[in-house]
DNA sequence: TGCATATTGTCCGCCGAGCAGACAAACGCA
DNA sequence: TGCGTTTGTCTGCTCGGCGGACAATATGCA
């Protein structure tokens, strides 16, 4: 007989389970169709309006909802419409990129209060930490009628570990096995959640669409940028893996040979697409990212780029096409390996979407294997929403509005 | 005001809820843990042994479970074994091949109760359904004595549609856009569930598990035969995709150019490591499966192959060891997508895993980006366990113990 | 043999929470 | 002003987990 069956990692329902349950759908509901009544919540749920009534004011009571102005309706009593309470919850999202950060503030929704503002990445994570960490406290000094933090949201461009402790691997910011969460955590008093940056957006992506029926559950977020983030959700959750690596095209070789990249190896995805390939290929050298980059070009951006290929230079043309062409070639992999139903594409040559959407689709139709998802849908994030900065702050607002598991 | 929101896709918890939910997770304990008596049963979940004992009572009334002999305990009262009653309650499994299709009946926990038997598969789809029919009612006439059959799972080499309903496409069957299963259902009076083989046997795997602690919820199972079949499990779910076909690695290139492909293309994974590609090797000839196989190698098997290589044939070494070579660097794709725990091989070659691990590992390591993978576990599933006639019986009987969905 | 202890399975009262329906309040319209 | 409609609340009911008590059963020890 088994005295102690090891732990009990079996999470079974209990008395309170299905109130949980139900609280955590109403508060995505309030979140997907707000301003909404409570009568319109109970249809939804299909439940009854006293059961609704009753989690309301419950949320009200803890300042996680609040009663705004009465609504309209056609005839008949006018319903008191219900809003997540984001007035007094903030949380601040950081985005480290390899030569700038970024940092802003946002609402509970995700909705930037504070814009955008940032400062250079020093190579050095702890000092990194330290000036991080002295910028946050004063920008939450100097914004004390925003009221209570509710964390800290931050996306890296590298592997993080399962746990979400610490970086083991970011090739482009040169940092190994840091732990950045417990350091930044201790140094600012707030609660740090760390992701690599393709994942958060795709975070993001699947936790804010509004109103949606169907919600879009199975889909690919690429943010093309000073890399190549990938992020993939199925079935409603990001893909993880045992080592919270899968869905990591970005080192994934697109041919045997190929450009340096910043990993060590060569003939990345990410060594073919990245900002500095394209420049790359426009000025006709070798650019490698473990290089030094010469000053005259450094200071040229792909949004530059894209200006003149718009201004008829052809070699800039020709630059983005190529780029184009070796993001079909590479989404047709990851489009062949889960099918998703839509992608999301963010990044700074986005602004040329018009000119390089054929390029890339008859590239991603050459190699896509079931034919249906050469026609599949591509939809372009711009860069004014900033993706990383809301997939950092989703990763402190998602697991407030998380349904809880059982089984 | 919106009067009637779409359909309701929420799933909210109602007063039955946790029942229902405690229920299917006692099922799989008793399941994992049988024999376990009904405190054992508290213990693993966390709950008391009053709500355990009217839930058993309420499983054994209806006949799912039943009460066995008293077991044996250190002092105290002994306690009444439970177990799954899988008297009276059968499944049909049928493992469609190019060549042959398979049968088997097993109980409710997959286990063999009528041993696999076998008839040639027709090429014409419509036919085919007649003859199986015909032998699934004769089996169960034969069989009257086993009681209810709970339905027929049935798995294909190829494209299944997202509902489970027809064929999309099955190239080694030269079948498209076949409507098998109503077809089946009505004419055996049976729920059928049908499904890729490879999907069928991860689905096994997941389900079939016992009793272990960390269940393995990311694993790959590749299902090496004729063709190749391989199924991704994430979070403890079968990858499917939008158009069901996600996880298909078999189609994916692995060199630009390469042999034929039964799909049509060429440079498939699957062309070169499926038991043709292998014979072909071994034989020195372009072997196409479009094309006739001559007499003399259509009756040599792989299994005669492992065999001569035992005895010392070097060429038939070298063509194990190629074939192994494509299925480590097929297999790192596979890896670097969805970094799973564990992988789970089966199939003919099997029989000489001691010849190849080391250079599978080696080519799977020369491709595999993190480190740590390359050590990945891998577990060899040996062919008399019939893993794609598990795999076809799992799709009936795992939604049987499926914990409900939520949210 | 008699008593303490340990373990299993059942039973009873309690309470949290969804379900059903009634009802007042609020509003438009004839 | 009266009627119909919609919203939000309230009250009783039932389901089902929670907590604890209790009988049944077995072992060990005095």
């Amino acid at each position: 007989m088994v005295r102690r069956p090891h732990q009990e990692p079996v999470r079974v329902a209990g008395r309170g389970t299905p109130r949980a349950i139900n609280r955590q759908i109403l508060l995505n509901l309030v979140r997907a169709w707000q301003p909404v009544s409570r009568a319109d919540l109970a249809r939804h749920m299909g439940s009854r309006r006293g059961a609704v009534s009753l989690i309301v004011n419950d949320l009200i009571a803890e300042g996680i909802l609040f009663e705004g102005a009465t609504g309209e309706s056609p005839r008949g009593r006018k319903p008191k419409f219900l809003y997540i309470d984001s007035r007094k919850r903030t949380v601040i999202a950081v985005d480290v990129r390899p030569t700038q950060t970024y940092t802003m503030v946002t609402s509970l929704l995700t909705e930037p209060i504070v814009g955008v503002s940032s400062f250079p990445t020093q190579a050095d994570p702890v000092r990194f930490v330290r000036t991080l960490a002295a910028r946050l406290r004063r920008l939450m000094e100097d914004h004390k009628e925003l009221g209570q933090c509710e964390g800290i949201g931050l996306v890296v461009p590298g592997m993080v570990d399962r746990e979400g402790a610490s970086i083991s691997f970011a090739p482009r910011l040169g940092w190994r096995q840091f732990p950045l969460r417990d350091l930044l955590a201790k140094a600012t008093g707030l609660p740090v959640h760390i992701e690599n940056s393709g994942r958060a957006c795709a975070i993001a992506q699947a936790w804010g669409v509004r109103r949606e029926a169907g919600r879009s559950s199975d889909f690919v977020f690429l943010s093309v940028s000073d890399g190549l983030g990938v992020g993939i959700v199925v079935n409603g959750e990001v893909l993880r893996g045992r080592h919270n690596v899968a869905g990591e095209f970005g080192h994934v070789p697109l041919a045997g040979e190929g450009p340096p990249c910043a990993c060590g190896a060569t003939g990345c995805w990410e060594a073919y697409v990245s900002n500095l390939a394209t420049l790359s290929r426009y000025f006709g050298r070798n650019l490698s990212p473990r290089k030094p980059i010469p000053a005259e070009i450094a200071s040229f951006s792909v949004d530059d780029l894209v200006a003149r290929a718009r201004g008829g230079d052809s070699k800039a043309v020709s630059a983005l096409h190529s780029t184009a062409h070796y993001l079909g070639l590479g989404l047709a992999s990851v489009v062949n390996a889960v099918d998703p139903e839509r992608i999301f594409i963010s990044g700074e040559i986005i602004a040329a979407w018009d000119l390089i959407e054929t390029t890339l689709r008859q590239a991603l139709a050459t190699r896509v294997l079931a034919p249906a998802a050469s026609g599949i849908e591509i939809t372009t994030i711009p860069l004014p929403e900033h993706p990383r900065l809301r997939g950092a702050a989703a990763l402190v607002t998602a697991p407030l509005f998380a349904v809880p598991k059982v089984g």
